[in-house]
DNA sequence: TTTAAATATTAAGTTATTATTAACTCTGCA
DNA sequence: TGCAGAGTTAATAATAACTTAATATTTAAA
């Protein structure tokens, strides 16, 4: 299930403090960039496409607010996770900052396990589920490698099954007609029995051996863990 | 269009800090809801549903982190934005309330402004207007799921069921004619005897368990909350 | 209060939809 | 060529959804 490395950019005049954060992020797995001031930190946001930046309140060049303010104008950045980082702990910063539009607020100094937990917490919440690897409870599905794992024994699935597992797995929870799937997983124009669907979706609940596939009878399908 | 003002539960064993609260953030335009204790904010929040849950650690019945983790296994609160509130600052429990899945962590003392600020930005990040889901109090109807929800539950209805339900929450206290409610849920075209509605109506009723659905003799139905 | 009409309730009957199974076609490949 | 697996179809079984009908209860008007 590896996923992509989360980009996080971290945006400080202070090399020492850089250099720390830069360390502890990278020992919780993400990919760390480093900006020195406010300009820096506008161009290589823009060609790192950061998730997540790190944003020092005083900076040179500009300040983390100005920057903060020109990321979120920008359509490409609008679902970029900004948390600021100051010395300047009074609550009018504090409020100034998340108004500009910053998911997060943390005065200095603040210890390294604290950080990294809130930026997991950030990420949790806040980050868009990437097309790719879905991971339930127990099954995970690898488009690129068609391969289904439950409960850590991978399962082999033919391409029309896989395509509808995956289909109805990217959103649990959503009902899926019977001509969505139809049209989805064997296009707008391909003709095939109301059949199908069912003996392919008995297919997979067969291989799967975990009933994760309900009937919504009248409606469709849906996956749910 | 005016949405619903967002309903925000404030979880405090002490009167002081909830009257605070609750008069700070009904100022900004919260729907405010307080609990004393935490077996009051599980019960509380089943039942109103908010979007927001302030929670303080330190409660008699269930502690904060407690409650947390509880409302995080019920799918029903899977989205409901939860802010840890707590006089215990240190690293420890701050890392730990958020791993228990809280959104956010502030210690007390805090000004009112920053905890609004806090919030409006939480809300900003975090709330999902969902198509076509209706929220009513303690009930929630969403036609991409085909699921219902009460209290907390989740109730699955037959299709003409939840067509039927929807079409009557969709606009509560209007009453729909049995005349408008075949032609909208059968179809201009199909024949059913009158007694089908009233049967239909009826499993809405008993599977809900709430009785959200009134008579008017004589014209229709309507849904009230 | 009585009465008639409307609705509620219940259970049984009917239909529509899905599940299952097996057979058949097609394709690629040894 | 013939095998193996994927995909489809078709026939039958199973099931859930829906409708009806019979009876009971409620409601509003007389």
């Amino acid at each position: 299930m590896d996923q992509p490395a989360r980009k996080v950019l971290i945006a400080d005049d202070e090399p020492d403090i850089r250099e720390f954060l830069q360390y502890n992020l990278s020992a919780e797995g993400y990919e760390v960039f480093t900006a020195k001031d406010g300009d820096e930190t506008l161009e290589k946001a823009k060609r790192i496409q950061p998730d997540l930046i790190v944003l020092d309140v005083m900076m040179p060049k500009k300040s983390g607010v100005e920057v903060c303010q020109l990321l979120r104008s920008q359509s490409a950045f609008k679902d970029t996770i900004i948390l600021m980082l100051t010395a300047l702990n009074d609550d009018g910063s504090h409020i100034k900052g998340l108004e500009t539009g910053a998911d997060d607020y943390i005065g200095k100094p603040i210890s390294p396990k604290v950080l990294v937990s809130r930026i997991n917490a950030l990420f949790r919440r806040l980050s868009k589920p990437k097309a790719g690897v879905l991971n339930m409870d127990s099954i995970s599905i690898d488009p690129e490698q068609y391969i289904v794992t439950v409960e850590g024994k991978e399962i082999s699935l033919a391409k029309k099954e896989f395509e509808l597992l995956y289909l109805l797995a990217h959103r649990p929870g959503r009902v899926f007609l019977r001509n969505e799937i139809l049209n989805q997983v064997w296009g707008n124009d391909v003709i095939v029995g109301d059949r199908t669907i069912d003996v392919h979706i008995r297919k997979i609940r067969q291989k799967l051996g975990v009933d994760c596939i309900t009937t919504v009878k009248g409606v469709g399908y849906k996956f749910e863990v």
